[in-house]
RNA sequence: GCGGGCGUAACUCAGUUGGCAGAGUGUCAGCUUCCCAAGCUGAAUGUCGCGGGUUCGAGCCCCGUCGCCCGCUCCA
């Protein structure tokens, strides 16, 4: 109950400040969609900015922006045409699902003998089918021959028949296994045919695996070295869940650093240590942060070593980022699909080989989400609640408010020109409307840093109030100041 | 994909047995106002998620559908 009202709050939140609106609102919406609104852009891409700052304003990492449609043999190469294609089987009885791959782990042996010899009794006649069975089951590989034979669509329709859910025990319970295609399949060009079809990448790091030679002899780089890129990927995914935490279309900021095969260990370990640094330079909670090592049997295909940095979000723990040892395997896939060496020469050691990638793979839209909810503050101050975004000010939508506290005697005059001044360098926000109580109030909501009041004292003196938002504390700054001091503070905080 | 809950103004929500569409907050205009959602006056804003049905009459009952939240499942 909790959980759900702190999750609506922020939902709330963001659609009444203009952070995020549900896509296609009028129309009903469209699942797991979101728009961002004027001060969600703002967010959004000043979080991507501190991301790209702090990865590629340095000597050894280069940017690129790959297209997000790819030739279709990349997804071949990096194994998500055969990975995201899990059939999947559902139990009629007890609504239970299973993946068909892996079926025959949660039943016992002797039943799987049994629905075995079923199968070839029900198949007697037809001697095509069971030489297929014979021949799946004397050449299993390290497969078990069980999940072979059910992935033959003739054979396993029989075979489910004869097994019972491992979930309720019923028997025959099965629907026919249905393939969940997670890539977002489109075509180019006006025919629709097998052909033309493309995909809309999964993750943007293959843009980067097949560009290193082309990055790495552009930019002129040695090993070590990395790729930064932030992009839209695509997954189909069965459900979306929790706001913006699993959408379909979502937007990733990632690194891919190459290095020699023996330093991988080093790395991994140095850029672990720096994707979490970066969330906790920004005011993210530390006790709202922690590391998810992934144990050695659960690693995806590609993986010697992975960890999630997770952000505890109303609705418990989440993946913000991953940092992946993703070994030679990506360059060797793309090297022997694409036929072209993706080989580096060391010209100390005079050898040439595949390097290793370690994989940094934040999530920016999750990423936004875990700021957003970090910021949200909910104070008592005199009796009444106080509403605030903690935004760090280098990722706060707007940099300062510009209120005159009257709206006469040249105020807004004054304040129109400080307005002017400071729109060269900062997103600012003018307001005149109402009490400056609710003003101040207005802007802690939006979550901006600074407050910058014109009065009595400005027409004498020239010098302003700047209302700092968390301390609600004022000090007196000169007008010829205010674009330092605001540099200032966003530069050193 | 299954099960549960919900959907009424920008937001939070009320809406009685099926009988005129409501409140608070916010927004806007004006007055007031020299520092933290103050006060006064006035105003705008509704396909009641959408589509059917029942009924003299539906926000309310029925069917379907879409969306959000929760649980299961999924999440290389």
């Amino acid at each position: 109950m909790e959980k759900q009202n702190d999750v609506d709050k922020i939902v709330s939140l963001a659609k009444r400040r203009g952070f995020v609106f549900q896509s296609s609102e009028i129309y009903g919406g469209l699942n797991g969609c979101w728009d961002y609104g004027p001060l969600g852009v703002e967010l959004l891409k000043n979080i991507k900015e501190e991301w790209w700052k702090s990865m590629t304003y340095r000597e050894d990492v280069e940017g690129v922006d790959a297209s997000i449609l790819m030739h279709p043999k990349v997804w071949e190469a990096s194994g998500h045409v055969a990975n995201f294609t899990d059939p999947m089987i559902d139990c009629k009885q007890c609504k239970a699902r299973f993946r068909l791959d892996v079926l025959g782990d949660s039943i016992n042996q002797k039943k799987k003998d049994k629905a075995v010899i079923e199968t070839k009794t029900e198949f007697k006649a037809n001697a095509q089918v069971l030489e297929r069975i014979e021949n799946k089951l004397s050449n299993p590989g390290d497969e078990d021959p069980f999940n072979l034979l059910l992935e033959d669509a003739e054979i396993s329709k029989v075979l489910l028949s004869k097994l019972n859910c491992p979930q309720c025990g019923n028997p025959n319970t099965f629907t026919d296994a249905r393939k969940f295609n997670l890539m977002f399949k489109t075509f180019i060009g006006p025919v629709e045919d097998n052909s033309a079809v493309v995909y809309l990448r999964p993750e943007t790091a293959q843009g980067i695996f097949v560009n290193f030679l082309n990055v790495q002899g552009s930019a002129r780089q040695k090993l070590p070295f990395g790729i930064a890129q932030i992009g839209k990927a695509f997954r189909n995914e069965i459900n979306t869940k929790n706001f913006l935490f699993r959408t379909r279309e979502f937007e990733q900021m990632e690194m891919q650093f190459f290095v020699k095969p023996a330093d991988d260990k080093k790395w991994y370990d140095y850029w672990k240590a720096e994707r979490l640094e970066w969330f906790k330079s920004l005011g993210m909670t530390p006790s709202k942060l922690r590391y998810h090592d992934h144990p050695q049997n659960k690693l995806a295909h590609y993986a010697k070593e992975a960890t999630d940095i997770e952000y505890e979000f109303p609705f418990g723990w989440g993946e913000i980022e991953g940092i992946h040892n993703r070994t030679d395997f990506d360059l060797s896939q793309h090297e022997k699909f694409s036929g072209k060496s993706l080989k580096y020469f060391d010209e100390e050691s005079k050898e040439k080989f595949v390097p290793y990638i370690i994989e940094t793979s934040a999530g920016a839209s999750r990423s936004f989400m875990a700021f957003l909810t970090d910021a949200y503050y909910e104070e008592e101050v005199k009796g009444e609640i106080r509403s605030v975004l903690k935004f760090h000010p280098r990722l706060a939508p707007l940099k300062a408010a510009i209120l005159p506290l009257v709206n006469k005697d040249g105020m807004p005059e004054i304040s129109r020109e400080i307005e002017k001044t400071l729109r060269k360098n900062f997103k600012v926000f003018y307001d005149d409307k109402g009490a400056i109580g609710r003003r101040y109030r207005r802007m802690d909501e939006a979550g901006t840093p600074y407050s910058i009041t014109v009065d009595t004292q400005t027409l004498e003196d020239r010098t302003v109030t700047v209302r700092e938002r968390d301390s609600m504390e004022q000090v007196r700054v000169s007008i010829d100041q205010l674009t330092n001091y605001l540099s200032d503070k966003l530069l050193n905080s």
